[in-house]
RNA sequence: GGUCGCAUAGCUCAGUUGGUUAGAGCGCUCGCCUCACAUGCGAGAGGUCGCAGGUUCAAGUCCUGCUGCGACCA
């Protein structure tokens, strides 16, 4: 059977994947003491495959295949994550074009639907990993909000509560007003602006002429304020610390308070404190007991009730109430200027904190919600890095998880969404009747003192006054939550399982940098708590990927490259081969197209050769069971030796690039055997052996090149799954997938340090000889007389391969001329080179040029020149030679020998050159 | 503002512990449809390794400072 001329993608990847899945081989199997195990970074639920899935899944991918091939036990877990906000976001959407909204349909409907949704599209980019070639184990995929996954969160939550390392509070906490829930620190982006700083006066109580100036960043929050802060040392301030001012618009007297937080050169360096939505006037709040005002609701719209009082509205109120906040800070800052109460506003550039999900600007925001005490958690994982239980590779990672777990803060775990694990806490119908907050958009919560029961199962009764009557707590939990839980949660815990057993501890986890604290810390904390070890043993952090001027890649700059489509047009097996000889470590890939198109080209020449190789094999290659065993017995010649070793040498460098996570030099050793070993030099010689007409010869060569193209096919099999495959199936029909077969081995018995030697120096004459007869413009069709002057070494050594001289550089005659050879004289207008002391000699005729072999040679000198000078000068510096080691004396003083004489001998020729001009 | 990283050919990047004439892919130039492949073959040009110091017999590689860029944290 015969391949097509050219490699189609198309007629092939789909028909292999459905192959791979029919025969099992995804699944763990064999009876392997060695287990492999990784659990996929879950995808969101709503996403499709993005250029950053398509290289994290291709690594992750070539290490399964890999390590399946080497006998491992490999379990490759998938699934999707149910990524709570953003789900949420996506279905409300679908119902705001129905003209509905999810508080119109309820909790209970409004999850039912979200459920539909997911059933429906959920796992679009399920389908798309395997376009792209993932082994993973289909059969355990597993989605974060699975009845198993639930069990799991609810059991690690009740745990957690029943070791006092979760509590419920009322915190400022960073709060999406569009989202309408609370954000964990980390989900706010920050992002420097360009803003303004006013300057507001605020008259002194007692002598309302004078008063304090303050300059702020968020005028409308001082509806909230309780408080004017300055320095203690500040001179211009500290005589009026313990006054009182009056709050402009408001008219609420304040006090003047003195603390060394405050920064005297900032601003005016009188600092208005409005705990109820500032972080830090928080901290300040708590220490002088001041009140913390709650000016927004939960859109951030000013809430009439924060300043009623006994039910009645201040008049002032009027123009603000219900007013979203940057409407509110427009109107504050007019009504200040009426009052001349506005002094100055200057332009300034602050840090504005968004919602990762939607960019809304956060709002700090005073409410009472669930957190995990992080502390205790974060010590063991801490140690469980610097102790080496886990790797973080490259190891410039560590660094940052050291910084971020040592400064971590308590995590606030619940969400006032709907889409997600609902809270395992209840309250008591009867004793939290007053607690029960309505929220004013058809919801309810808890207010800050409510008791929460939490357990396993909904209680049945009050310990406190016997009712029956239960509300559940209507919050859910951050996804990270149950994303933490993922390396055991999907391998059947809080169940003792099997799969728990024989791959917990996972082997390697294969994530980029920017979820390294919101997934790859929180798993590590959780698996230390919970499984008693660490989760996985390596962490490989891979870069992001950018487009060619480095920039990330997004819809609204439209330089997305779609993977989908990349690899519809070059091939799977071209993207993924170009991704992972990108994926050098620590550093972004920046992906240009022309990049793919050099690989597609690739994978071509692998199919070419392929070709070649198929064409040439007889019957009797073929029946005759092909592997570097039968060849043992064998009178290899140079080629033959030679090719081994390489195979041998390229099998121990690929394998030691891939075992340290060296992904793009395991795919660039494989290119270069494949294409400029393999292809350009071995099939190029192995041609004379089929054609010799020898039996023998044509029997060998066409066994070692069987073998040498099939062991390239298992090498390359993790990269290019698909291309592998379909020739595979051809060159050793009935032997089943390249997938399940054993990855190449090392066997230093083939590594002939001789042959690559000789090897090298055969090449380097023939590259010489063609780059003469290219530089003086001979015809590719024309033969040339070469006559070869040197050691009788190196001319035997030639002289036996003489047909490679003939084949692969067109030499007609060749001339070999010993060192004794008496009478012998250099040719006069020739063409010279030099190979390891062999000179090497294109007699020129009358259609060649002088001059311009002139011209070359004299550049040519210039070189050998320049060098030669650096090593004389080395040579005769006598530090060098009292300090230096000796072999790198020696190599000095050969390389000093062998310019001299390659010196001299073009600049003999380049003196016959003018002799006959 | 704090921390970390990066700067090597026109472009994108390799360069593991300091030691042959610093490499690859793409692009470019020249010549070839040579019976696996023009998605190809052969040959070539192109680099004071960001700048300035220092350590060393020896620095792209180690140290310090500077400049530029980037990321993360605040």
């Amino acid at each position: 059977m015969e391949l097509a001329k050219a490699y189609f993608h198309k007629d092939v990847e789909g028909k292999w994947y459905k192959y791979w899945s029919g025969l099992g081989a995804f699944q763990p199997s064999g009876s392997a003491a060695l287990y492999f195990s990784i659990v996929i970074p879950p995808p969101n639920v709503t996403g499709s495959l993005h250029i950053g899935h398509a290289l994290n899944n291709t690594l992750q991918d070539i290490l399964c295949r890999y390590k399946r091939m080497d006998g491992y036990k490999v379990l490759w877990v998938p699934g999707t994550d149910h990524a709570g906000i953003a789900t949420q976001n996506v279905v409300e959407k679908q119902l705001a074009e129905e003209g509905l909204s999810r508080v119109q349909l309820g909790r209970a409907k409004f999850v039912e639907r979200v459920w539909g949704w997911r059933k429906q599209s959920g796992s679009t980019i399920l389908r798309q990993l395997r376009a792209l070639g993932a082994s993973c184990d289909w059969s355990r995929e597993r989605f974060t909000m699975d009845d198993g996954l639930s069990l799991a969160v609810r059991e690690a939550f009740v745990r957690l509560w029943e070791d006092r390392l979760l509590y419920r509070a009322e915190r400022l906490i960073n709060w999406c007003p569009r989202c309408k829930t609370a954000l964990a620190d980390i989900e706010v982006v920050h992002e420097e602006v360009e803003g303004h700083l006013w300057h507001i006066r605020y008259p002194f109580a007692d002598s309302p002429s004078e008063g304090l100036t303050v300059a702020t960043t968020r005028p409308e929050t001082m509806l909230g304020d309780t408080a004017v802060a300055v320095h203690p040392e500040d001179k211009r301030y500290n005589r009026v610390i313990g006054k009182r001012v009056v709050l402009p618009i408001v008219g609420r007297e304040i006090p003047v308070i003195g603390d060394l937080f405050v920064d005297p050169a900032f601003g005016t360096g009188a600092l208005k404190i409005t705990p109820g939505h500032d972080f830090n006037d928080f901290e300040i709040g708590e220490k002088y007991g001041l009140q913390k005002i709650s000016i927004f609701d939960e859109e951030a719209k000013i809430r009439p009730s924060a300043f009623s009082q006994d039910g009645e509205e201040p008049s002032w109120l009027k123009r603000y109430r219900l007013k979203d906040r940057f409407e509110a800070r427009k109107l504050i800052v007019e009504e200040l200027k009426e009052k001349g109460l506005l002094e100055k506003v200057e332009s300034y550039r602050h840090a504005l904190g968004r919602c990762y999900r939607c960019q809304t600007v956060v709002e700090p925001r005073l409410t009472p919600q669930w957190f995990v005490r992080i502390k205790p958690l974060a010590e063991p994982a801490i140690q469980a890095v610097r102790e080496g239980r886990i790797r973080i590779i490259p190891e410039g990672w560590a660094n940052s998880y050291f910084a971020w777990m040592e400064n971590i803060k308590d995590w606030c775990i619940s969400r006032q969404i709907w889409w997600g694990h609902q809270i395992p806490a209840w309250y008591c119908g009867k004793c939290d009747a007053d607690n029960v907050l309505e929220t004013g958009h058809g919801d309810f919560m808890l207010g800050r003192d409510a008791h929460p029961v939490v357990q396993r199962e909904p209680p049945t009764r009050c310990p406190e006054c016997g009712s029956s009557e239960f509300l559940r707590d209507p919050d859910v939990l951050d996804t990270w939550f149950s994303s933490a839980l993922w390396p055991f949660s999907t391998l059947g815990w809080p169940e003792k399982s099997e799969d728990l057993k024989a791959f917990y501890p996972t082997s390697a986890l294969v994530t980029s940098f920017d979820i390294l604290f919101f997934w790859v810390a929180r798993m590590i904390m959780m698996g230390l708590k919970f499984m008693g070890d660490v989760p996985f043993r390596d962490v490989y952090i891979h870069a992001l990927v950018r487009d060619q001027e480095g920039q990330k890649m997004s819809k609204s700059k439209g330089n997305v490259i779609d993977p989908l489509e990349v690899m519809d047009r070059y091939g799977t097996d071209a993207f993924r081969f170009t991704l992972a000889s990108l994926a050098a470590m620590g550093r972004d890939i920046k992906l240009a197209e022309e990049r793919i198109v050099g690989y597609q080209n690739f994978v071509n020449k692998l199919w070419n050769a392929s070709r070649f190789v198929l064409m040439n094999l007889g019957d009797g290659a073929r029946a005759e069971r092909l592997s570097l065993a039968t060849l043992r017995g064998e009178k290899l010649n140079l080629a033959d030796r030679w090719i081994l070793s390489r195979l041998h040498s390229t099998i121990s460098e690929a394998r030691q690039a891939i075992d340290s996570y060296r992904f793009n030099e395991f795919a660039h050793h494989l290119y270069q055997f494949t294409w400029h070993e393999f292809c350009d030099w071995y099939i190029e010689m192995s041609k004379l052996a089929l054609n010799s007409g020898v039996e023998d010869d044509r029997r060998r060569t066409e066994q070692l090149l069987a073998t040498v193209l099939e062991n390239i096919l298992l090498l390359l099999h993790p990269l290019m799954p698909y291309v592998t495959e379909e020739i595979w199936q051809v060159l050793k029909p009935g032997t089943g997938s390249v997938m399940t077969r054993p990855y190449p081995r090392l066997n230093a018995d083939w590594i002939r340090p001789e042959a690559e030697e000789k090897m090298s120096f055969l090449t380097e004459v023939i590259r010489a000889i063609r780059n003469l007869r290219s530089e003086m413009n001979c015809a590719p069709s024309k033969e040339v007389k070469v006559i070869l002057f040197g050691p009788e070494e190196g001319l035997a050594l030639l002289g036996s391969h003489e047909k490679y001289l003939r084949a692969l550089a067109r030499a007609g005659t060749v001339n070999y001329v010993g060192p004794l050879a008496r009478g012998w004289e250099r040719p006069k207008g020739a063409a010279t080179a030099v190979v390891r002391g062999m000179e090497v000699y294109l007699p020129m005729d009358e259609t060649v040029n002088l001059r311009e072999e002139q011209a070359r040679l004299t550049k040519e000198v210039g070189k050998v020149e320049e060098e030669l000078a650096r090593v004389q000068k080395k040579l005769g510096n006598p530090e060098f030679l009292s300090k230096a080691r000796e072999e790198v004396i020696q190599r000095e003083k050969e390389k000093s020998e062998r310019f001299e004489e390659k010196m001299r001998t073009l600049q003999r020729s380049l003196q016959r050159l003018l002799e006959i001009q």
